[in-house]
DNA sequence: GGTAACTGGGTTTTT
DNA sequence: CCCAGTTACC
């Protein structure tokens, strides 16, 4: 037999070799919950379940990957019978793709990453007139974030602005309008933006004939991170495994930090109400951390009605104090974070083990310029990632065409890239192939006709080259024509362009090996690769990396050294969301994700000023509260240090702003 | 009407 | 830093 039990602990063991009754883990952070979770996978294939009738969901590709391949590895699977698996999203468009008919949507329907919703928002934006002197109507991404807020809350605009999006509110009327129309122009487009995936998946799972016999499917259903899923999710898991039978779900309620996009704690613990029959197993003892970290975190940890009571012990042995420092201001405290960074590093940490983590992206501003400016190569997380570079899109743009001519994104996205053509001539030119774009592609001649003298040579090379690319076989060949039909373009249009092309023809190279490419496209816009170019990179990319990253981003992760900066009210916790008492306890449940991170050692710090504003043009500077959550209690768990003033006037000068007086020459 | 360069303003977290 | 609007010039 397979060795996948060896290793495990009692309970670890217990969640493995469970029977077919619904199963809640409650998994404290840190407590291979992932290990236990690949382990029932191995075991059910062990007990000769088929693969295909497992389905593991998970919020990450990497953890669905990691957990799948473990699994498969431990039973000796080979690599073409895999579970089914991924994210949420991912498994989501790979139903909505086999049923599309069902939703009356095109094979070749295109996916809508938040970039390309808001290209979309903006067209109708112009088309409803929403722009140029109208008193501070929200900007294009606002709206988009908005709308997906309603999607994911299941809340309505009228209910959500007022609380969400106060200074919304005067325009209330005009957004439901646009959003109508947003609504019903994806569909036009044949277009699905990430929270549509879901929705048609719902749909398909409640569909009378065919929502049954796709639940069917799956005989054992797997979710991990149960309490990141938000309403549509919450339906999708109930109707996959309608009586819970085969249902395990892991989870841990402390751990609940996507309010904002509609999860909430109370899911797990519906689920448990919901479920007479099902059996709940505890994982409390921590493979990660050292205790005296997880003592910071038990105290840290919340303690409200819904949140298993657990105690993290550690299987690490004590290790040595968090420590807490407070530091002059802002800029001394990036300095010291650095210092911190390089000690531990002369000690023999690599910069690759240690990770600086701040509740919102600019919260690292600072650190970024001392660690720039003083040589530490850092990456930052959830920063520029390949699918974000310009060129990648313009290139998904064209080969979305090919399949889907009624993409009005995708038209207006490579009609801008032409000489001569900016927003204005795009959008009437769209217009020109409107209202029945199913075969725009062929009658482009039309659209050349329109265009401006000056630009028809250039749009017949490209659109005349995307319609012969239609006509070929291989998805290989046709990504191949559709970079030879855009990059003319790129030539004129980037200064870097041989790097981004070279970018191109790596990612070309890659379609070779696929077999459907809107399928393709759709999953490089779900979980876009990290760039391997030079374009997208930090400008040291050295192997050894300190991480900076958001806490969120952070999630499911782990270092030997953490560093916690920023740590005053506004910050941590974030200002926005002290307005509700459930605001607030998701903020300290995020501080519980961040203390969680650290192996051996976590040093946390908090300036004791900032200036008045951000963008401050002044130099005055206001008295910083500590974080609420770091209370007397907590700091018993703590080491205390106080820097009184900037160390040393050499090292302030790095980010001191340094001013000229010329004052006294007009005098 | 397009484009580049500049100005003023601004609520956070992500698949 | 990023977006949207404005201005000057093609």
């Amino acid at each position: 037999m397979f060795a996948w039990d060896e290793g495990l602990d009692d309970v670890q063991l217990a969640v493995a070799t469970h029977g077919d009754d619904p199963l809640v883990v409650v998994a404290g952070a840190g407590t291979g919950k992932t290990r236990a979770l690949t382990a029932r996978v191995a075991s059910l294939l062990d007990r000769g379940v088929s693969p295909d009738r497992v389905l593991l969901l998970t919020f990450t590709r990497r953890a669905a990957d990691e957990m799948l391949t473990r699994a498969a590895r431990l039973v000796g699977l080979r690599g073409e019978v895999r579970p089914n698996g991924g994210t949420f999203h991912a498994v989501a468009h790979r139903h909505v793709a086999a049923h599309a008919q069902v939703l009356g949507l095109p094979k070749g329907f295109g996916v809508l990453d938040p970039a390309g919703a808001c290209d979309l928002m903006d067209l109708l934006r112009h088309e409803h007139q929403l722009t140029g002197n109208q008193a501070r109507f929200p900007r294009t991404p606002t709206l988009v974030e908005l709308y997906s807020r309603c999607i994911n809350t299941a809340k309505p605009l009228r209910q959500l602005v007022p609380t969400d999006y106060p200074w919304c509110e005067p325009h209330t009327e005009t957004i439901a309008g646009l959003f109508r129309d947003f609504t019903e122009r994806k569909r036009r487009s044949s277009l699905a933006d990430f929270d549509d995936l879901l929705l048609y998946w719902r749909a398909l799972l409640e569909h009378e004939e065919l929502g049954p016999h796709l639940a069917d499917r799956f005989r054992y259903v797997l979710v991990d991170e149960y309490q990141d899923v938000n309403p549509l999710q919450v339906d999708i898991v109930r109707r996959l495994a309608p009586d819970g039978r085969g249902l395990t779900v892991v989870g841990d309620e402390a751990q609940a930090i996507y309010g904002f996009r509609g999860s909430a704690p109370r899911h797990l613990r519906e689920l448990v109400d919901g479920c007479p029959d099902a059996s709940t197993l505890c994982l409390e003892r921590n493979f990660r951390s050292r205790q005296r970290i997880l003592d910071l975190a038990n105290v840290v940890r919340p303690t409200e009605e819904g949140a298993a009571r657990i105690r993290l012990t550690s299987d690490r042995g004590d290790g040595p104090r968090p420590t807490l420092l407070r530091c002059y201001d802002a800029p001394s405290e990036a300095r010291a974070v650095v210092d911190a960074v390089l000690e531990a590093n002369v000690a023999g940490v690599p910069l690759r083990h240690q990770a600086v983590l701040v509740r919102a992206g600019h919260h690292s501003d600072l650190i970024e310029v001392e660690l720039t400016v003083r040589k530490v190569p850092y990456r930052k997380y959830g920063g520029l990632r390949f699918f974000e570079a310009a060129h990648v899109k313009d290139f998904v743009a064209a080969a979305r065409l090919l399949d889907n001519p009624s993409d009005e994104v995708a038209w207006y996205r490579v009609l801008r890239l032409h000489r001569s053509i900016g927003p204005t001539r795009a959008r009437g030119l769209i217009e020109t192939v409107q209202p029945d774009m199913a075969d725009a592609l062929v009658r482009w001649p039309e659209l050349v006709a329109a265009a401006p003298p000056a630009t028809r040579t250039a749009l017949s090379a490209s659109f005349g080259a995307l319609n012969e690319a239609r006509g070929l076989g291989a998805p290989g060949r046709r990504a191949e024509a559709v970079l030879a039909a855009v990059r003319p373009l790129l030539e004129g249009r980037y200064d870097d362009a041989p790097a981004r092309l070279r970018d191109l023809d790596r990612l070309v190279g890659a379609a070779t090996t696929v077999d459907d490419l809107p399928a393709w496209l759709a999953e490089l816009t779900l979980d876009p690769p990290a760039s391997s170019g030079d374009l997208a990179g930090p400008p040291h990319l050295d192997e050894d990396y300190v991480v900076v990253s958001t806490i969120h981003s952070a999630k499911g992760l782990e270092w030997p050294v953490v560093h916690l900066p920023h740590l005053v009210d506004g910050a941590v916790p974030s200002d926005m969301a002290l307005s509700s008492p459930e605001g607030l306890e998701e903020e300290r449940r995020l501080f519980y994700v961040a203390v969680t991170r650290a192996r051996d050692e976590l040093h946390l710090y908090a300036p004791l000023r900032l200036p008045h504003h951000r963008h401050a043009r002044d130099d005055r500077h206001s008295f910083a509260p500590l974080s609420r959550f770091l209370d007397d209690e907590v700091q018993q768990t703590l080491d205390v240090q106080e820097e009184a003033r900037p160390r040393s006037a050499v090292a302030a000068a790095g980010t001191a702003r340094v001013v000229v007086e010329l004052d006294a020459l007009w005098s």
